[in-house]
DNA sequence: ACCTGAACACCGTTCAAGT
DNA sequence: ACCTGAACACCGTTCAAGT
């Protein structure tokens, strides 16, 4: 069997799989090989649908950037911009912690995948629609991403080890309880996001406060 | 030459070695065999050293931990707690964007590395003292760690490519500059580190301001 | 104790050959 | 156009052998 009448390949397919793969069993279970092989098809298969391997990635950490809610940043949406940012926040962070093997490869930025990039756009458009300079609102969408993205890759929870001989009270005298049972670590996670998505808000709120104040050149002195 | 009467290796020259190729040639150039090459031995000498690779890249990463000014978190230091948090996260940031390739492995949480959690121990012990209850200590160190390891990995600037045709203004109606140049790209990073940062401290203060008022239990009804 | 070469079981990717 | 097997140039790691 050379070539078949109908193509046993797809790139939804391939994508498909590679999620399932990467979901299953981690970034590292994914060779050309393996995938193939999940697929029924030989590695070398591939390359008629996807330039490489990392193309393939990058095509299933944009199925997980698709899946993030942006109704609230719709012109025709009724929510304000703190609310509709911290929704937006919230969102995200549960599609990446849907597929937490995926996140080392989206955490990276936008890049050319369009779901990534269809989330900046719409978060600067809303920023902007709200009154926030263009350049405050490139921040926003920018800072944004920086704490969600980090606070699903470097989760407390993934952080430390469960070996109660780790964590010498010696060497870090207030790490006690570092190694604390997964469960309490994952509260540990939502207690931060919460925590640092509500003062980023606040403070941003602050600043949007004091847009008008401080607008008008410095005079001359 | 079998065994030399003088090690021809070390942990130390091993990591070093490791962090240079880092920094010059990204971490997919660290291979065994190269890393070994470059320290002038043959790949399987390093297994006397390290259990496997992964332990040595820890190592390199621990050693940009190292370098994380730590000082105003000690208690003969006069900084308040705010100023602390906002120069431990700019030298945290300075020390990431020197050695950006090795951010991805640094990311993903202290685990085992001893200088990565003598960094969440004194921000966990400095908050501590300064007046935050314990389980808002850690919220602090980990979002702490999240936005300044966010930032660093997911830089705005590396995010974008540099191919004005990458984005088409029909798919992403606000993303019109998104190709920018390079140092313009920096600046973005830099002000939304900034911004971020300054936005974050702002609003734990206020959480801060509120932790004695809302304290008494709520009352039966 | 510390380094070596050989070996094992893999990789990503290219390419000519097949239909 | 789309799949195949063979091949190239690599990997990380183990291990017996050497001093």
């Amino acid at each position: 069997m050379a070539r078949p009448r109908k193509p046993l390949l797809s790139r939804d397919r391939i994508v498909g799989a590679a999620g399932a793969l990467v979901d299953a069993e981690g970034l590292d279970a994914v060779s050309t090989r393996r995938l193939a092989a999940e697929l029924g098809v030989s590695g070398p298969s591939l390359y008629n649908h996807f330039h490489n391997k990392d193309e393939i990635l990058d095509a299933v950490a944009d199925g997980v950037s698709a899946k993030v809610d942006l109704s609230m940043f719709d012109p025709a949406d009724s929510r304000d911009w703190r609310t509709a940012l911290h929704d937006y926040a919230v969102s995200y962070r549960a599609a990446l912690t849907e597929h937490p093997n995926i996140v080392p490869v989206l955490a990276r930025g936008p890049g050319r995948r369009p779901a990534g990039l269809r989330v900046a756009d719409a978060v600067f458009g809303a920023m902007v629609r709200a009154g926030w300079p263009p350049a405050q609102a490139t921040y926003i969408g920018a800072l944004m991403r920086y704490f969600i993205t980090g606070s699903a890759l470097g989760s407390f929870a993934s952080g430390f080890v469960d070996d109660e001989t780790a964590y010498d009270p010696a060497d870090y005298p207030h790490l006690g309880q570092a190694h604390l049972l997964a469960q309490r670590r994952q509260k540990v996670d939502e207690g931060a996001f919460e925590t640092g998505l509500r003062a980023l808000i606040d403070g941003l709120a602050l600043q949007y406060e004091q847009l008008g104040t401080v607008r008008q050149p410095p005079k001359g002195r």
